[in-house]
DNA sequence: CATCAATCTGGACACCGTCCAGATTAGGGA
DNA sequence: TCCCTAATCTGGACGGTGTCCAGATTGATG
């Protein structure tokens, strides 16, 4: 049997050498960063030569951008486990309101628990995450299996606008309001404050979130 | 006369080598990043062995992060040189608002302008930017001439706690919400939608810092 | 004026990403 | 069934990086 990505060598031929190579990458990210992934590394771990890397990828960049999105989709995915762990109100106002507040938190936590993966995940390679508001262009296939943060966010914002708490033409600015409110938490906890405590932390993401869902559904 | 800091070479000695490293930096990094502050350019430019960086730095790194000091208050220039220009209404409410609003612009708007600047400034060298809403345990001596961005944010919110738009025990909390908009729009138009236009932008902006004041000063 | 400590130079090392030529092997047409 | 083409992987090399160590130079102090 053997599945091909498991076994760690069969002979000169890997089998799946491109998925074991963003396997390792992402490991390493896990724990160093973005910077951890170096191309001797990588090749070291699944045992191949270093200039195996240049028959699957162009560069050692490339090689980045696909644990990138590796890194996205495990990032979506543990906040839909958080989601998943969150029992809404009844009310379907209130539930609008606590689903998105729990999405922009999922979204802080991953960055806070998984440092390396957000880091390599957010590391400027372009159109990473998608670009929310616009024409929406099929994301690629496994947009339904296998969604990105934004499509996420951009779900609760919708569902916020159903519930009538948010005019449909504010759609794309709330969404980069809220975008921006989560992802400046995530980044300033990350970067730049990184000596806060846990309950300071937490109490930051509570004041963010609290500030956008006033602002988004307090109607001047 | 010549001062010491613009002669390239006097003698064997430089004169004010530190500083000269630290603009030399500064000059790299705002055109190519923080990856672009590579060592041996760094003494190329000033005209000087590699090595000499290590009697005033333990590594480059160090030296990274004098660059950032320095690009920090690059950008509280900016930003005041961005208030300057800007005329308040007579209302003491409104002006409150409207200093916030510009603050804010004029932070994402440094990002955007001056993104080598911005990007070194805000990499990840521990303290960078002050731990705004603690006890501030004076920060530095040059605080008054020099002051950082957040001390500009911080002075915004408290000008909004004056005029009776929010209370004070919010303070802290406010501080954070706006950081987390500003930073998040910033580095969000910057790193991770590069491709949107001006006004996509300006957009985008326009939204982020009209929620997050329709939060801040809407009562609950 | 001599001496010391600070400053700067020169050479070396290990590591990095990438290029080039060659070995190995899987898969498909005769 | 055999071969041969194309994909895959290996080995060695090159230029560039940050950092260490020993030695040259010099401003300042006694």
């Amino acid at each position: 049997m053997a599945t091909r990505s498991t076994r760690t060598r069969s002979s000169y031929h890997h089998g799946d050498l491109r998925a074991a190579l963003v396997g390792a990458g992402a490991e390493l990210a896990r724990t160093g960063g973005p910077e951890a992934i170096v191309l001797r590394e990588v090749t070291r771990i699944v045992g191949v030569a270093p200039n195996a890397v240049y028959t699957h990828f162009g560069t050692l960049a490339e090689l980045k951008s696909a644990v990138a999105q590796h890194a996205l989709r495990a990032m979506a995915a543990a906040m839909l486990s958080h989601l998943a762990q969150v029992d809404e109100p009844a009310d379907a106002r209130e539930a609008a309101e606590v689903h998105l507040r729990e999405v922009g938190r999922a979204y802080v936590h991953f960055a806070l628990d998984q440092p390396g993966l957000f880091r390599i995940a957010m590391d400027g390679n372009p159109d990473g995450v998608g670009t929310p508001g616009l024409g929406e262009k099929q994301s690629d296939s496994a947009s339904e299996d296998h969604p990105k943060p934004d499509t996420l966010l951009i779900a609760a914002l919708r569902r916020l606008t159903e519930a009538g708490l948010l005019p449909a033409e504010e759609t794309d600015a709330a969404v980069m309001a809220s975008w921006a409110t989560v992802h400046g938490l995530a980044t300033i906890l990350l970067n730049l404050q990184p000596s806060r405590s846990v309950a300071e932390r937490e109490a930051a993401v509570d004041a963010g979130l609290h500030y956008l869902l006033q602002g988004l559904t307090s109607r001047a």
